[in-house]
RNA sequence: GGUCCUGUGGCCGAGUGGCUAGGCAGAGCUCUGCAAAAGCUUCCACAGCGGUUCGAAUCCGCUCGGGACCUCCA
């Protein structure tokens, strides 16, 4: 079997995924800012890297998994001003960050547990690791690496670039940005700009009076800059150096070329050896975001509840939509797109149920009449599962090849062939393999439970059918009709206007 | 302006120098009391123009179009 192959951002090439301890995989992952509720975008990378994860895990490593919350920063919920903070209003009708925080982190994790992502083995929020975010840019300022200003720290990204361009560590090593270019580009300083060079990143920032989140530190009271969080806790919870760094290609430049830098200074190492990016999801061709104001937020997709929405779509199939995708492709929505997706999982997954629901030893195999082209098709589609799988994570071509198997399942199933056409070994390879991939890599799960329209919708036939037995005074069907229902905990009752209504137990 | 990506059939999307992608939609047939489902068959393609090659949607060049990053961003 092939070994598994990464396109890995830093080489801008395909390699063979090899972890630094065998057995053993560190992953980390930028996880959201919870600031506000997640969208369609943020559904990709966490899903993509889900696979990952889920992938990794099979071929036999243990993963720590570790995804960031970021929950420290400019903390604003839409129509509230942050100067509540100095303002004189009791403590109650502050806008009280950490409260913000556990709101929408909540509707993260809500959302997550929809898609049936795995959770990380860690999570560690910025506001937990403030300490050591401080001592990390305490050692960048030793170093020589970093300037105060004004209560705030600055990156000195020039000087880094000079002296660890000699230890192959430029300034752009990931996103392949020179700096000279950016530099001729510095001349337009805005006003009493504290920075030295415009390439310049913020490590800590000092806090205007208003800013509502704020933590002493030995610069002043402040906050820390964004980059420096994922550089503290990966290396925290995964090393100096680990495996991968996954996360959005928006993300490239500059936080994970910030992030590379920072570590480098401190470790004297590149901090991941596999970089990992996942491409965006584009709405009309544009990429979602706020500032193109075309976000659709996920509660809003599972409901339906958005103008650009004409109907709901539900967890599974948003998933099965990213993962028909290779996930470094844009991937563009549309309605069109989501229903195709969502006849497209339906299929495959009634397929699947019914593959799972036949037993081995209840079906009789006759060797004899096995269809030696047709099993050697099915064991060629199963092997490919792997093949496509090693080979960058293309799902879609796993799910492909497994649409070219329901066709054989549904004849099976239908009994247009024999199940016989099959041997009890490709069978048997063949429920387990589904399940294994379907069920463990892709995650896909049923979603038939409790869909109350659609309950409805059946019951409503069945008052009328019951309506007409009654006319006919069919009274045996009417009454088996209620007596059955009410046995499954559904009670009918007949209103004294003829109508009928309904009660669950 | 700089860096980079991309342009596939009605729609979404894989993809490799020669071999069926797949899903959705459409057409026909089979099955069926009717319908649905399912099965079988089928239509529709590689932005344009050149070049390399025995052979290119796949490599190169140009033209046109779309997008991302350079600011918070998944």
């Amino acid at each position: 079997m092939s070994k598994l192959k990464v396109y890995n951002s830093l080489t801008r090439q395909k390699e063979v995924f090899e972890s630094i301890t065998p057995g053993h995989v560190g992953m980390y992952v930028c996880g959201p800012t919870v600031s506000g509720e997640s969208h369609l975008g943020h559904a990709r990378p966490y899903i993509t890297f889900d696979i990952f994860y889920r992938y990794l895990t099979y071929l036999g490593n243990k993963v720590r998994y570790v995804r960031n919350i970021t929950d420290a920063g400019h903390f604003e919920e839409e129509g509230r001003e942050a100067e509540d903070k100095i303002s004189k209003k009791a403590v109650l009708e502050k806008l009280e960050p950490m409260e913000l925080v556990q709101k929408y982190t909540n509707l993260f994790h809500w959302a997550m547990n929809e898609f049936n992502t795995i959770s990380p083995s860690i999570e560690p929020t910025a506001t937990g690791h403030i300490i050591e975010q401080i001592v990390m840019i305490e050692k960048i300022i030793a170093d020589g690496y970093a300037y105060v200003a004004n209560g705030s720290v600055y990156f000195d990204v020039d000087k880094y670039n000079e002296d660890f361009s000699k230890k192959e560590l430029p300034y752009g090593i990931l996103s392949g940005r020179v700096l000279d270019e950016q530099i001729e580009s510095t001349r337009e300083l805005d006003n009493q700009d504290e920075k030295r060079n415009k390439s310049d990143f913020a490590l800590w920032k000092n806090a205007p009076p208003e800013h509502i989140m704020r933590w002493k530190s030995p610069w002043g009271e402040g906050f820390p800059g964004w980059h420096i969080e994922c550089s503290a806790m990966s290396a925290k919870y995964l090393g100096d150096q680990f495996d991968i760094h996954g996360g959005g290609m928006d993300l490239q430049f500059p936080h994970h070329e910030c992030e590379i830098a920072q570590s480098a200074v401190c470790n004297h190492v590149m901090p991941a050896r596999y970089w990992l990016h996942n491409n965006m999801i584009t709405i009309n061709g544009r990429k979602m975001g706020k500032s193109y104001n075309n976000v659709i937020k996920l509660s809003e997709l599972f409901s339906g509840s958005h103008p650009i929405l004409v109907q709901a779509f539900s967890p599974m199939t948003i998933r099965f939509f990213i993962l028909q995708t290779h996930y470094r492709s844009t991937l563009d929505f549309s309605n069109e797109a989501l229903q195709a997706a969502e006849k497209g999982l339906r299929r495959l997954w009634e397929a699947y149920e019914a593959l799972q629901k036949m037993q081995v030893d209840q079906l009789s195999f006759d060797a004899s009449k096995a269809d030696a082209e047709l099993n050697e098709k099915v064991n060629t589609l199963l092997a490919e599962f792997d093949e496509y799988m090693n080979d960058d994570l293309n799902t879609a071509k796993v799910l492909a090849s497994m649409f070219e198997i329901v066709p054989v399942i549904n004849s099976i199933k239908d009994q247009h062939i024999e199940v016989s056409a099959l041997t009890i070994e490709t069978f048997e390879t063949l429920q387990q393999k589904m399940k294994t991939f379907v069920e463990d890599i892709m995650g896909l799960k049923s979603e038939l439970q409790g869909d109350q329209s659609k309950l409805d919708g059946v019951l409503k036939v069945l008052i009328d059918l019951r309506k007409q037995a009654r006319a006919k005074k069919d009274f045996a069907t009417s009454d088996a009709i209620r007596n059955q229902l009410l046995q499954l905990g559904i009670a009918l009752k007949d209103e004294k206007n003829g109508e009928m209504s309904y009660t669950f137990s």
